[in-house]
RNA sequence: GGCCCGUUGGUCAAUCGGUUAAGACGCCUCCCUUUCACGGAGGAAUGAGGGGUUCGAUUCCCCUACGGGCUACCA
């Protein structure tokens, strides 16, 4: 097999938890490139210094890790192409900013950000409400295209603050293809002189993302479509720089919406509507303010990711529960949707049952048995072996697994006695403490068995057996969920089961 | 405001000019089960509007409406 040249990446800022969007980017990035036998790389665009979050990178790496989406090149597993963190790259920003400023293609800006608000309130009417900084202002403003030679060099020399900004051609039609969406074209009236370099000597995304893909190989590039009306500005900088025949096939991909009102999905509308936005639990280390993520709300990763596959993509088959590896097997560019999708928490919580229901005992096992303990039941492996395929269809979140699986080893605390007490006579009571008779005399402790003698006494009784089975149930269990009841009592044994009727019966007798 | 992207049931969506317009989630009814769930059988519910093109438009084109994104020395 020979080596395929695919390399696409992922470039999140570390400003925070990761979000469902960015997960899913990152995921049709794996997905494109596992299938095209390519490389999935990791990059972090820390430009930002005011907005960059300590922990939030080993986070994104953790939470791509738990979703089973590891890069194969990052900061973490450095590969031919590094640093892969863009504050570690700012040699090579300056470099070809200067580069185009030579070119003529950028310029000095000294322009203080009370001047460019005086600009913009100065040139604001009702129908041009945000002015931008292009070909009809620049030459009013402090710069290296408005200034003397002479004048820029001196502000220069003096360490006067100043940004690089693109010189935008007037009136120039760009054209874009996108993978998803075909031709697109812009007129670069519409876009401004944007900012290269800032004033910090940090590069800004429009700079680094065309730098880091040439000089990283990138052949395609996926990124959410509110990249789109910036990529004229980045497809102009890859010519100018040289570098047109090198560009990556482009990919804007839809964006994932509220459920309910309008726009993009955001975490505040997890917290509004009770559903994790971010892949895992992330605590701000400023606030201290911990976000559920999807893991800690007991999604299976497999679940997570299929999931979020569907979420704008589908093979067309109609078929909706994919492996990992049948997702790469079937992913096709051509098949991811225009339009952002709402997202659903309940079709998100049917594909974690899905997933709980297929999987292995063995799979689930470390899982179930982590969450038990973390709710102080301690349980052995043995017993969930017989337990978990017992109860598993019953189950959306893998923390159902506490309510369902804790009365095989407590006695139930809460018990629904207001279920029995309308029907409860004498008669029933009495059947009862036979039948615990009956059952502490039993030799062979099985459910047919546990069933036989139930069922023989009820006759003895002459009680329909059905009318006997929730009141046991509700003994046993507590409530009105679980499996058959007589495979409850087999499995907790014939001293407990004994010791809850006991337990109800003096209850009801009061 | 401008520019760009989008628009099939409540939601996710199939359809690549001709179908009784799939399927899934959710909802409702029934069966199984005298628990809950699973499973099974049904049901209600969809092409934003208007023009074209065509023998024929959900599908192609245009306009309108609506939704979204962008319009920062944030990504």
């Amino acid at each position: 097999m020979t080596a395929s040249t695919t390399r696409v990446r992922f470039a999140p800022s570390p400003t925070g938890g990761l979000h469902l969007g960015g997960v899913r980017t990152a995921l049709f990035n794996y997905l494109f490139a596992k299938k095209n036998n390519g490389t999935f790389i990791l990059r972090i665009e820390d430009t930002d210094q005011g907005r960059f979050v300590p922990g939030a990178e080993q986070y994104i790496l953790d939470c791509l890790e738990w979703c089973g989406i590891s890069p194969d090149e990052g900061p973490h597993k450095e590969g031919a192409y590094g640093p892969y963190r863009q504050s570690e790259r700012k040699s090579s920003y300056k470099k070809y900013a200067e580069q185009l400023i030579n070119q003529g293609h950028a310029y000095y800006a000294f322009d203080t950000p009370e001047e460019l608000e005086k600009m913009r309130e100065a040139f604001r009417t009702e129908s041009n409400p945000s002015p931008q900084y292009d070909s009809k202002v620049r030459l009013g403003m402090n710069n290296s295209l408005s200034l003397s030679k002479e004048k820029v060099n001196e502000l220069l020399e003096q360490g006067t603050p100043h940004v690089v900004r693109i010189n935008m051609p007037a009136s120039t039609e760009i054209t874009l293809h996108d993978m998803i969406r075909g031709e697109i074209v812009f007129n670069t009236d519409q876009v401004d002189d944007k900012v290269l370099l800032k004033a910090d000597g940090m590069p800004t995304y429009h700079l680094a993302v065309v730098v880091d893909d040439h000089e990283m190989k990138i052949t395609q590039a996926f990124r959410g479509e509110e990249w789109l009306p910036s990529a004229p500005v980045h497809v102009l900088l890859w010519d100018y720089l040289g570098w047109k025949n090198q560009m990556p096939e482009w990919a804007h991909l839809p964006l994932i919406l509220k459920p309910d009102g309008q726009g993009k999905l955001s975490k505040r509308d997890g917290d509004r509507l009770g559903f994790p936005v971010f892949a895992m639990d992330w605590q701000d280390p400023k606030s201290n303010e911990l976000t559920k993520g999807f893991k800690e709300m007991g999604f299976l990763p497999e679940a997570f990711v299929n999931m979020l596959a569907m979420l704008g993509w589908n093979d067309g088959t109609g078929e909706e529960i994919f492996s990992l590896e049948q997702l790469i097997e079937r992913f096709s560019i051509d098949r991811i949707h225009k339009g952002g999708a709402k997202f659903d928490f309940e079709k998100a919580k049917w594909f974690n049952q899905e997933w709980i229901k297929r999987s292995e005992t063995t799979r689930l096992l470390p899982l179930v048995q982590e969450i038990l303990v973390k709710n102080n039941i301690h349980a052995s492996e043995e017993a969930l072996t017989d337990i978990i395929p017992m109860v598993k269809e019953r189950c959306q979140l893998l923390n159902d697994f506490v309510q369902q699986v804790a009365y095989f080893f407590h006695d139930p605390v809460e018990i629904d006695l207001a279920s029995v007490q309308p029907k409860w006579d004498e008669k029933k009571h009495a059947f009862f403490e036979g039948w615990k008779t009956t059952l502490n005399h039993l030799e062979a402790w099985d459910a047919a068995a546990i069933e036989n003698t139930f069922k023989e006494a009820a006759g003895i009784a002459q009680i329909k057996p059905g009318e006997l089975q929730l009141p046991l149930r509700i003994m046993l269990v507590g409530a009105k969920f679980g499996p058959t009841v007589f495979d409850i009592a087999f499995r907790i044994g014939k001293e407990a089961t004994t010791r809850r009727i006991g337990h109800c019966l003096t209850l009801l007798a009061q």
